[in-house]
DNA sequence: TTAATATATTAGATTATCCGCATATAATAA
DNA sequence: TTATTATATGCGGATAATCTAATATATTAA
């Protein structure tokens, strides 16, 4: 029973997985963007983000509105960025911990 | 410059994106466990559960105590916890408003 | 209707992930 | 030392994720 919420789970956090998509958080943080925009201000071809929009559209982590001719993205749920930063807490507390053991070494 | 924090910020959170991973991560919430035990627990072979194990420990998720024959491993870092949670928050979310929508439509 | 712009979809190649199996190592007991 | 238990590692194949390139669709403007 507890195996499929595990599926699930792990299908959705997915979406965390990829560096790309990682970003696409990151930039819709503070709103909706459309994908030009985002195209414009990632470094990924038109149709590369189109395919990670749509899949973390299909899982919920994203949604989509349109106005005329563009689509604006935005974040369906801020728990997700909640828990995009306490991740990158967890980095930089591991960054700062192997800094510190490097200076350690350096200086024995 | 920040294309390596996605990277590195998506490799750890790829612990995420597999459900026996999840498992052991929940199996850990209440404090340490030796392989034996989460073993006994998870139905899954002692290998694989040795590898994933590995790939949790390489990326400082989880940390391993040796005591004699059995080897400890627990969470390195309470936020992981956290995030955990938050994203099974989300789920669950979907979940109901999946049903919901469910609900709507049949009774229409 | 045609053209232009924005976005999505498909197919194929490449690469990464996951698991099973066999085997290796490490610690302890006899 | 040998045997036993606990855990880890290496390899191979299956499956899935990712990217590129080409093409399709949708909306608006002319």
């Amino acid at each position: 029973m507890d195996k499929q919420m595990y599926e699930m789970h792990a299908g959705i956090c997915n979406v965390f997985s990829n560096p790309k998509r990682l970003e696409i958080i990151d930039l819709l943080r503070g709103g909706e963007k459309s994908v030009n925009e985002l195209s414009s201000l990632m470094d990924i071809p038109q149709a590369n983000l189109s395919q990670h929009l749509s899949v973390m559209k299909q899982k919920g982590i994203l949604e989509a509105r349109r106005d005329g001719v563009n689509i604006y993205y935005s974040i369906a749920n801020p728990k997700v960025l909640k828990a995009f930063e306490i991740m990158r807490e967890v980095l930089l507390e591991q960054l700062s911990r192997h800094e510190k053991m490097f200076k350690k070494i350096k200086s024995a």
